[in-house]
DNA sequence: GCGCATGCTTACGTATACGTCAAGCAGTTC
DNA sequence: GAACTGCTTGACGTATACGTAAGCATGCGC
């Protein structure tokens, strides 16, 4: 290897350093896709010479990410929020009220969402536990 | 219109039908979304000549769609399940077993995005009502 | 019988989110 | 010092979910 997996505590401050296939692996995903994060825009890993090296604020960013992703964000919208959190600091009050525009609209969205999701849980439910009574009655 | 937009009672049975622009305006999607839908094998409406005739109970397919894209299913899976959940009363226990199956996955699926929304939605709502927050110390 | 609206099919275009080579450079090892 | 490994940057390919435009059929109103 090139580099021990990069996960050594390299930095001065002691912080401890990813290589992106230390990120790749923990997340389950590709390389590919974190290059692909990184030209939108959703992260911005600091570099030694070409390679790219991850902290673990980088790492946490991902997670991040990740979760959005999953819950149905798609990732323009995820950088969109991470921008806005990451000047969330400057407090003037433009910007303040944006920010709670937009998160309220998000948690009306997603209280929507799970909303959607209890019926229908709530459905599979009924055929999972009837099917399971059917088979009951079928095999006893 | 060619057709009194279809909606009107034209069924011996008395039932209600619709025309496309019917349900197109109903859920607020194009047309092309629907006939998309059933080129996909999702709904197969009747026809009258080349025209799409559509009943109460292709309606509630469609809302059952419309609502598990919401939640995040791809239209193939969403096929998947129409498919068998249409065949539910055959009974045979292969069958009974996948569908078991099946269920008990997506409801662990979705248990788990709920999950990930609710442990999002504490985090918006911190950044939501702390910003109000703020937003009144720098006005108060 | 003419026009206009509505609907149909066919086909190409578009946005999103990556996958998949290809080719090259940088340390590492033997 | 040649091979090997890992990483890097393009660039093109792919799947999903439609949008959009073209051209044709049909039926209602006048």
């Amino acid at each position: 290897m090139a580099q021990a997996s990069a996960s050594m505590k390299a930095d001065e401050t002691g912080e401890t350093l990813y290589g992106i296939a230390d990120l790749a692996a923990h997340f389950d995903i590709s390389q590919r896709t974190i290059r692909f994060y990184e030209d939108k825009g959703l992260i911005s890993p600091r570099r030694v010479g070409t390679q790219r090296i991850y902290t673990e604020t980088d790492r946490q960013r991902l997670s991040l990410i990740l979760r959005a992703k999953a819950i149905g964000s798609k990732l323009s919208e995820i950088r969109t929020f991470l921008e806005l959190f990451g000047r969330e600091g400057e407090g003037r009050e433009r910007q303040l009220r944006y920010v709670i525009d937009r998160t309220g609209e998000k948690i009306a969205e997603l209280e929507e969402k799970r909303r959607q999701i209890d019926e229908t849980l709530e459905e599979l439910r009924l055929i999972h536990e009837g099917s399971k009574e059917r088979l009951k009655k079928l095999k006893g």
